[in-house]
DNA sequence: TGTACATCAGTGAACGCGCGTTCACTGATGTAC
DNA sequence: TGTACATCAGTGAACGCGCGTTCACTGATGTAC
């Protein structure tokens, strides 16, 4: 790789670790360059300014963590199913791993959104990385509806919307409060969702009425 | 209210309004007392520092509300309960209204969230907010799977957090790409996970075999 | 009722520090002959 | 192969600005007599 290049990613790796631990307003850009092992000149030298070197790393970066991750999980699925054991046992450790152990990539991924809820400029790109996270999910997750008898009717990409809703909120709670989110949580509820996608409680819904209930419109006035 | 009490609250609101817009560090303490009609010595004279001023927002303010959104929520619930409607058309409702119009919660909250993750010491504060937040939805909730007819067996307090995390989630999402993450689809994942509650996919959760599994131990060396 | 004084919430200018950014410079590397 | 020069990635001190915090002060309000 070309020195120039290489130094490019030294800066962006150092300033992932530091946007991640301090924040964008937090962080300094001496402190980037120096973790880097550089002068704040050379930073300058290959970036125009802190917010480019911070877009740089949502523009750039993103990409790669979310293909990454994807790979990661599609593999681990792939081999519980050839061992013919309960495919969810792996998400249950890849959600303890990426909650617990890759502790950077929660608060990097709230700092972005947070710069792109206030720079709505940066909303396009924060938009482009989801729906990239979007399609690479339902690749896994259209055929574990299949394999679960999901009727035909739901919508795999509304499910996998909810699913990645649930895990990063999961992953935020868990952090707050380890007990509230225990290792497999995340797998239960997959299950549940799953199971009920199957039973298709699609537009309709009526709950199960456990008691009388009285016809619409019939009820005294209010 | 006394005189000092009310430009306190003053103070208090502005600080929520600017740190929902520009962050803790992006924040200045001149535009949250100019905001609030003071000068930068009031906020000095009501509140020791600008840290300060932030955890009294997290911990004075965030009980409050909570327990507002709280009995909202379940002021709605009964209402549609009495009309024998369908109750979870009104989280419908609360989602986009709470994901759409309020829209300093999200961001204020996440804020609150980075604060803590990189500041150890105010993590208990936040993981208190969090309980009482579980306590009070689980009142909500736990009514809602008796009624959608949930195994016994099921602790209530894992399909709060798991609701809860999930609508955390979708609400940050929607912000993002208001598309992937449609009016109903919070309700609509709501109803899934309590139909999967009802089936009772508990521990066991064997997904349902489409071809001949082989049994457990036969497979070929790895 | 009127006067003198005490209290104290809020003022706003001043301070000093840390930051993002600039820029004249260095020195290693590559190229021409 | 050796020499002179050009290029340019990276240096680091300097600048100026905005910020959090301080503090001597003001003036409205309440109290004592």
């Amino acid at each position: 790789m070309e020195a120039r290049a290489r130094t490019r990613e030294q800066l962006l790796d150092a300033a992932a670790f530091v946007f991640a631990r301090k924040g964008f307003a937090g962080a300094s850009v001496e402190e980037i360059a120096e973790s880097a092992g550089y002068s704040t000149g050379a930073l300058y030298s290959n970036f125009d300014s802190k917010e480019q070197l911070f877009l740089e790393l949502l523009s750039a970066r993103r990409s790669r963590g979310i293909a990454r991750r994807t790979t990661a999980i599609a593999e681990i699925l792939n081999e519980e199913i050839a061992d013919d054991a309960d495919p969810l046992d792996a998400l249950t450790r890849m959600f303890v791993r990426i909650a617990d152990s890759d502790s950077e990539l929660a608060p990097l991924q709230a700092e972005f959104w947070l710069y792109a809820v206030r720079n709505p400029e940066a909303m396009g790109v924060m938009a482009e990385k989801l729906e990239e996270q979007l399609v690479a999910l339902e690749r896994l997750v259209a055929p574990l509806m299949e394999r679960f008898g999901a009727g035909p009717t739901i919508p795999p990409r509304a499910v996998t919307s909810a699913l990645l809703g649930l895990f990063q909120g999961l992953v935020r709670q868990r952090r707050v409060d380890p007990a509230s989110v225990p290792d497999d949580l995340f797998a239960q509820a997959v299950r549940w969702l799953l199971a009920g996608v199957r039973s298709n409680a699609s537009t309709t819904s009526a709950p199960p009425a456990n008691r009388g209930r009285r016809a619409r419109g019939q009820n005294e006035a209010r």
